[in-house]
DNA sequence: CGACACATGTAACACGTTACATGATTTG
DNA sequence: CAAATCATGTAACGTGTTACATGTGTCG
């Protein structure tokens, strides 16, 4: 949803063609995910059939100029105005690789965080070194902030988790064994849905 | 990938059939992410397709069971022996709306910021209350801590946005044109610390 | 001239996801 | 018996992503 809301979101501000759509979002979000054209184009195509925006062509040349429509722009506003779910959180292949690997036998869970780790700090190190070659964007150094604690979040999970290991069984992988029968009395399906909770944390 | 390869590895195991796979799954990743029953098909069938696993039919009724094949069992350990990539990070729509908020005229950025960081911490609620209920389960609870840090890399994150966007302009927001306000001078990021491993980087 | 950025698209694929149809088996 | 769970699948869609074809304009 993300490129399809920032397409959506620069064409509310003004009508724009495809390749001007690429370099406005680069270079908003501070270049840090390029943008394939193509993408761009399969992007307006999709939003075009939806009805949020239109194709429009001034000259009668090959150049199209986009513009939003009403249903568009009332898309655009419902963005700003809501919040970007984080109660169903995508599942997360780092996550998943470790949770199966501590209840996987023959597998070393140790090389698997520690390799990992250092993965994490390359990116870290990438992360600073950009940093100092941007500077004055706003936009961009917020973004590069966003990563840098991402990665070092995942980092310091990775410590969490090695060091919980070597709280437990190092030598023992309890974890229930896999019974090919399933008979486990299995209860799934995430966590709360927090409905009616209003925050307690305690905001500036 | 997740799904893909977390199926892979469960066969890598033993043979499994469809529902078995999807209760295996959530069995091991604590029924954070309940995964629908047809995805395990759709995702198997693939599988099969591209020759990592392999439909296997011991009685000659309705029950199918998959097994992987060598080819999927490389895959498997070409998994397990690397790590997952975040060099190229995913794009995340809190991230680019932020950066094109403050970026926006007629957007209200603090708004944004506020109603996101109440979201964070109900997630935040919501995670702590589920690990009251989980406890014993390793791989569950580990999860449920890598949910809480990202939880709370982002709440620290909007925080941090906000407390920026106060020092800088709050009143002049710099506009469309690419002339990012020179002024930046406060550049606290905090994180520098990072130890041993040197990188080649190379983004972009 | 030739290289390169600008510009517009199409085709095809990967992965995730849901909705639906269908039947067997268990169990209250 | 009826309901729930187990079990197998198909169809269809949404989003992201890349590869390719095609052409214009500019500039060294």
């Amino acid at each position: 949803m993300s490129v399809k809301h920032a397409v959506l979101t620069l064409l509310d501000e003004q009508p724009l063609h495809g390749y001007g759509l690429k370099a406005e979002f680069e270079r908003r979000t501070g270049g840090t995910w390029p943008l394939n054209v193509g993408q761009v184009y399969t992007t307006l195509q999709r939003l075009d059939r939806d009805g949020l925006v239109r194709a429009h062509n001034p000259a009668g040349d090959g150049s199209v100029v986009y513009e939003i429509t009403p249903a568009g722009h009332s898309t655009v506003q419902e963005w700003w105005g809501g919040v970007v779910d984080r109660q169903a959180p995508t599942r997360d292949e780092l996550t998943i690789k470790v949770a199966l690997a501590i209840t996987t036998p023959g597998v070393d869970v140790g090389q698997i965080l520690r390799r990992q780790r250092t993965a994490s700090m390359q990116v870290l190190q990438a992360l600073n070194r950009a940093r100092t070659q941007v500077g004055e964007d706003l936009a961009w150094s917020l973004v590069l902030d966003r990563l840098s604690f991402d990665a070092q979040a995942e980092a310091q999970w990775l410590d969490h988790v090695e060091a919980t290991l070597r709280r437990q069984g190092p030598g023992a992988p309890p974890a229930a064994p896999a019974t090919p029968r399933p008979d486990s009395a299995a209860r799934t399906g995430g966590f709360d849905d927090l409905s009616a909770t209003t925050a307690p944390g305690g905001r500036r």
